[in-house]
DNA sequence: ATTCATCCCATCGTATCCCATTGAATCCCA
DNA sequence: TGGGATTCAATGGGATACGATGGGATGAAT
């Protein structure tokens, strides 16, 4: 597989319902996934596979750090398990939704690994204040 | 399993009772319950596999050092077996209410392997009073 | 006898399931 | 290669099941 690619825009419904973008939909056949916000501007949502090595090192992190697990329930408090209904469906907890500025649309972006939800307007304008900060390291990744 | 994710805010009514949030219920199945506190700011809801591995640890300890059982004894003065009734509701006994400063309402917060329990605008003054204390460790994590 | 916990039943609101509709992309065959 | 048929994806709405909460009744303990 070549990894989630991307970017597809849905409407959210009257009772907060959004549907996968089919391709994502395939790609993550039918496990949970897990959606969070550990960045402000947007939120994530983890695969299977994807979730299970980023829980090892919140559990890590736990034991290593000696502040009882503040980092780790900062993370999982804003955390949700999603389970895409028989149409492929997904409902994003309204506590999330404000916390990404998610109104009547949802931006899915693939980014590879992971999948993420943007307020439309926002994503443009992430894009462009970037605009050519990284041209160092385009030729570096693309040879 | 994705472990235990998200807040959740319910109330305590007139007889003491406070509903286990469902997606908790379900992940606990129907083994009892460890509640108790060893941070000040809230209380801990242990679901059976992770509360063996702290008792193995206590017993542990109390072996290894001299004066173990000190520590031991001031953890499980503070514990409490929890059984959720027929509608998976809890109890919670008023000495450790008292000393988690919880009224009429609980927040519920998944951390993976536990639960914990929240006074809510405590709980906001956590979050807030740590806020960006951990931009390091998070590319560590999610990569 | 009185207090308190447990059980049972009732209610209300919301999330979930199921079915229907629309439109677009794909397939098939001439 | 074009045009019609067919499948699938995205969305909407009604019905149903489940979750959260309240209150009365039963039983145990002091």
């Amino acid at each position: 597989m070549s990894g989630l690619l991307g970017r597809h825009e849905f409407q959210i419904d009257a009772k907060g319902r959004v549907s996968l973008p089919s391709a994502f939909r395939r790609a993550v056949s039918a496990h949970p996934l897990v959606l969070l916000q550990w960045q402000p501007t947007h939120l994530d949502l983890f695969p299977r596979e994807t979730w299970n090595e980023i829980r090892k090192n919140l559990l890590a992190h736990r034991k290593a750090q000696r502040d009882g697990g503040a980092y780790l329930r900062g993370i999982t408090s804003n955390s949700f398990e999603i389970e895409p209904d028989t149409h492929g469906r997904i409902r994003i907890p309204g506590w999330l939704r404000e916390r990404a500025g998610l109104e009547d649309t949802v931006l899915f972006v693939g980014a590879l690994d992971r999948i993420e939800l943007w307020r439309p307007d926002r994503f443009e304008a992430h894009l462009c204040e970037r605009e050519g900060d990284d041209d160092d390291f385009a030729v570096q990744i693309f040879g």
